[in-house]
DNA sequence: TATGAATGAGGATTCATTCAT
DNA sequence: GATGAATGAATCCTCATTCAT
């Protein structure tokens, strides 16, 4: 029984090959329609026929400037993750004190991570990571890492380095990243409801940096830990 | 141009289906059929003719044992979710000391979020989550929900709970679950390469229980990071 | 067993159809695959792939054209119940006298009624009634209705009004048409032996002739009935 | 392009073979099964599956009864002919006058072709008169056929053949028959709204009687036509 | 004999891709 | 370069029929 073919080979566009759009405006045009369907119906569920509908070109274009959907879907991918992620987390805001500061950073995290752009990635990539390994790849050095090499950086640089006791930067990074996903980050990821009041994203956030820093400070007082209280 | 398109409902109402497959053994061999292809290819990717094949009965046989492609979707994820996921992390194994014992969960955790069978219902549900969100709830309520519920549990027992200072223990119990998930799930959920090392995953489950308890723990001098040395 | 059964609808409302293919000849063409698929096998014998192959273009090509098997049908019938059966009863050819004039009606509603096209017609719309109920009335409406509005109509007009008395002109026109279906009418729709010599058709057109002028004319002697005389 | 086979050969049952099943009862249950699902949905529309389900006995039995879809279909329509239409018009019901019996007759014969039962046979075995053609003989011979027989015959009997002169009896009742179908029959084959309502139908059976009359009866005065006055 | 699970060809429909205009 | 009609393989699902129990 080697009768039907199984599976279409998706990723056998290795060949960049043909593409002979080259209109900017036109291509943007169409990754702009491609970033609509794909985002709401994922890889498999999109339609090349929505796809150039939305976008307002006809499918002929589309072919183009993009050799086939899985070369299309990458560039989109390819696109928002390196363009738009990272301008979500650039640089860390200084407060006044370095509390206030990781407290800021761990707002920025938490917006971050429960931005529409940032999920929708995380479904599509997630859902496709077998078949296109590269864009978890691209994704991940864009978003979480460039987020935690910032924060490891930062880390290490005066003032605070003189305040924390930090032996692994980068490690340290991800565990208050890790932190800063409590609750909230596993069930945004599932489209569960979730708490995202402005409160609550707070409490998180300074939970995060108390524990982060009852470990991390090199001197002070233990903080105890906190309580949330909804209407404060 | 007189009349509207007239659709051919004509006997929806006859309830043709409801599934007349008895045989146990043969739906369980359906699901696992159903299991290789689901995961390997998601929902929208995966084909009935394929699972038929691969679990060695006709279509037909699959349509008289699951109604529709999404019902054996359903099945399938509430079958792993609720007989094997649950199975993963069952209870707390106590140590000689509450560090000790705490270290044993977070290596259990850390299992149980690079599990395979984890991976797979997380990268299948996120995927179609917002077709199925039944499902969404169903693996939260016995993946992450319990695991955090026990934890929370076992926080406010003694005689633990004599040594920590926990005021929201389902909170704490997520901190501690999210440092457990530190490096390596968000890249295993993105099938990136991970280490996976039993040296590395007792770094982490280490490091997780330091930090948690330089917060929770009611007194006691504050433990200083740890630093991963990989030889170790 | 925790969910319904959820429904993969998803995204129904794409209306990602509304029959994109324009050429007038390709369209034509179908139509002509489909009249003669339809004509032989009825709605639910039909496949839309023996339509395609017997008219000559691909699957997909014809649901570019039409949106489904229904809209497909309905177009179908439509246009050959609108452009076509209207062409076979417009007017009435005045003969010599008023008896001649009706013998010219009857005739022609008895080749209308016996003819291919009627037929076909006649048979698909009853199979479908229940389903396609738009399809009988337009049916109706330029077909039998046509034709009985036509004579209705000319009952009224002078001469003829002189002779007759003609109370409902209407129900006249109809027990006319009634007439003109003697033997012949019945054993076609089941596809019957019919005898349709000219012969035969000229005796039922006659005789319908004569038993409606010796009700509805307003004097002059009663005509006795004919009989049919087959070599004649 | 001798390529796929393009119909079911629905006519190739013509071994009466096997159906080894023998008890009548049960034959009958399934028979009954079987002229709900035909009436309601047509040959091709129904499944064996519905017939058995909704005759409460398995598919085997069904096969042991009937050898194909083909054969129990035929079955179904050959009792429902033989056995319940010729029960709708047995005899003819004397009245007081020659009139007022075939007002009578007229009657009878409008109920007869618009009753549920009529219909609905009309309704199936003109759908599948090409492949079914016996089915339309046995209809005729025991429907139309046998209703216009003792009409013809009746009609050459004493006393009401003194009154009438008829050459061709049999022609005769057929223009009757046709007289009788004014208006309603052709509407109610094609499910089209119609007036039943014993007014209007009196008025259609005393209309046709008089029109027959005014030719058939061998003297007395014209009469002239009638009009409806639907209050009166 | 009665059952109903199993079969697999065939149904309507979709969609990535090509190519003549 | 842009278009969109045409293609046909692949999709989910149905159903007449068979056959082991």
């Amino acid at each position: 029984m080697a009768a039907t073919p199984p599976f279409p080979d998706k990723d056998k566009a290795q060949v960049p090959s043909a593409a002979t759009g080259t209109s900017p405006a036109k291509r943007a045009q169409i990754l702009e329609g491609a970033a609509r369907i794909f985002a709401e119906h994922g890889y498999e569920g999109a339609s090349m026929s929505c796809i150039a509908r939305d976008a307002g070109v006809s499918k002929g274009t589309l072919y183009n400037y993009f050799d086939s959907k899985a070369v299309l879907f990458c560039a989109f991918i390819e696109q928002c993750t390196r363009e738009k992620l990272p301008l979500m987390f650039r640089r860390i805001d200084e407060g006044a004190t370095m509390a206030d500061s990781l407290e800021h950073v761990a707002r920025a995290l938490i917006e971050l991570i429960t931005s529409p752009l940032s999920l929708m990635l995380n479904r599509v990539i997630v859902s496709e990571a077998a078949t296109f390994p590269e864009l978890a790849k691209t994704f991940w050095a864009n978003g979480p890492q460039q987020a935690t090499s910032i924060l490891a950086a930062w880390l290490t640089r005066a003032p605070q380095s003189e305040l924390l006791d930090v032996p692994d930067p980068t490690f340290a990074a991800e565990q208050f990243y890790a932190l800063c996903q409590t609750h909230i980050a596993g069930r945004a990821r599932m489209q569960l409801p979730v708490d995202t009041s402005p409160a609550y994203i707070d409490f998180v956030a300074r939970s995060a940096v108390r524990v982060f820093l009852n470990t991390y400070q090199r001197s002070g007082p233990r903080q105890p830990p906190l309580a949330y209280v909804p209407d404060a």
